[in-house]
DNA sequence: TGTTGTGAATCTCTTCACAGCT
DNA sequence: AGCTGTGAAGAGATTCACAACA
């Protein structure tokens, strides 16, 4: 088991614990790797490596037990102790992903929102607390919040990162359509909604 | 120049020109590959390299020429006819795609929403109509719609990406967190929001 | 002198192919 | 007989390093 894991296998075994966790509600009590890589749109040795890196055996006739690897994605994935997420912009975007992300992952969750619009500062979102923008320092301190997600517009996505990473936090998500900067080693994965949309149109063209 | 111009590319390219759009209203009329690199969090080669593989070539002292470089991005991943857009399910997250997009890029726009929301359809949203799910077929056809935008709930996505395909459309991006799976040649960009929180989670654990 | 354009080297990720196991 | 686990090969993407040029 290599000591590091690269980042699409994160994203993959993301995606398989998510559709074995469908599985076993269904009652799959062992899956194949073939079948594995079909739902998930890769292939079968894909899914063999990626399950080896970490370190979870399948067994060589009657596969993966889904029970055991979902367990052991999430030993490998999951902090033990859990881990909290803020949200700073409670737009259209914002409400979105507060409205998806309650409850889903118990270990995982966004325990407060930050918005500059009075309104909304006070008041609870979609299951979640929003405060003003002046008490992001208190709050993700308070917290020990290590995970942000940005949704504010463009202009004021880089100084929220900055304040975001004085107070300790080491992975972002940026929604802005700008590349953010982080000083120290902070985990930054930009999710460009203008260049999928102008990926998939170029994309569209060459299909034929 | 390439025949076929990698994923990455294409979508550093999309980042590039925005970025260079921005720079040009500044008045900025030349610009090294080490400056854009930066802007963009890449390294110089790659920029350099990028720009070659769409034919494009600089000056070996002053850089490149702004403006002559938007263009030739635009000529490379633009279609000169234009392309329209389709986005399916006005939730929270269809505002947000809608909000953001309107009036963005002249020659990509989203003509089209629709929803099952008997209260929404008939209005306009965002500037943009929308339209009933009976209607889809129609629409895609008579608009000359090419990409189409899911932001459904994961239980809808793989049928509305079927009827999407059924009626032409050659690019999908798929807010949905499930993988979809296109018969055709169609180009699908999964854009999955769970995988993106857990992906950062994970490395801003490993982080340390 | 300082930058671009680019072949070659390097690095990273994926797939092949088959030994080993049940 | 059929599947997993994995070394080795292959593909693809990035970076190096330097010739060519203004």
């Amino acid at each position: 088991m290599p000591h590091t894991i690269s980042d699409r296998t994160i994203g993959r075994l993301s995606l398989y614990r998510r559709l074995l966790t469908g599985l076993l509600r269904e009652g799959t009590r062992f899956i194949h790797s073939q079948e594995l890589a079909s739902l998930a749109g890769v292939t079968a040795a894909q899914v063999r490596r990626d399950i080896m890196n970490i370190g979870y055996s399948g067994n060589p006739n009657r596969g993966y037990d889904t029970a055991e690897l979902v367990r052991s994605i999430g030993d490998f994935m999951d902090d033990p102790a859990g881990q909290q997420v803020a949200l700073i912009g409670v737009g259209n975007l914002g409400r979105a992903m507060l409205a998806y992300f309650q409850g889903r992952r118990p270990r995982l969750s966004i325990v407060a929102a930050f918005d500059n619009d009075p309104a909304k500062c006070g008041r609870v979102i979609q299951g979640c607390r929003c405060y003003s923008m002046g008490e992001l320092e208190d709050v993700v301190r308070r917290e020990r919040i290590t995970v942000g997600v940005i949704t504010v517009p463009a202009n004021e996505a880089q100084r929220v990162a900055n304040r975001l990473v004085a107070a300790g936090v080491t992975g972002i998500i940026n929604y802005a359509p700008v590349p953010l900067w982080a000083p120290v080693p902070v985990h930054v994965e930009d999710i460009d909604m203008t260049t999928s949309l102008e990926k998939a149109a170029y994309f569209a063209r060459t299909m034929h």
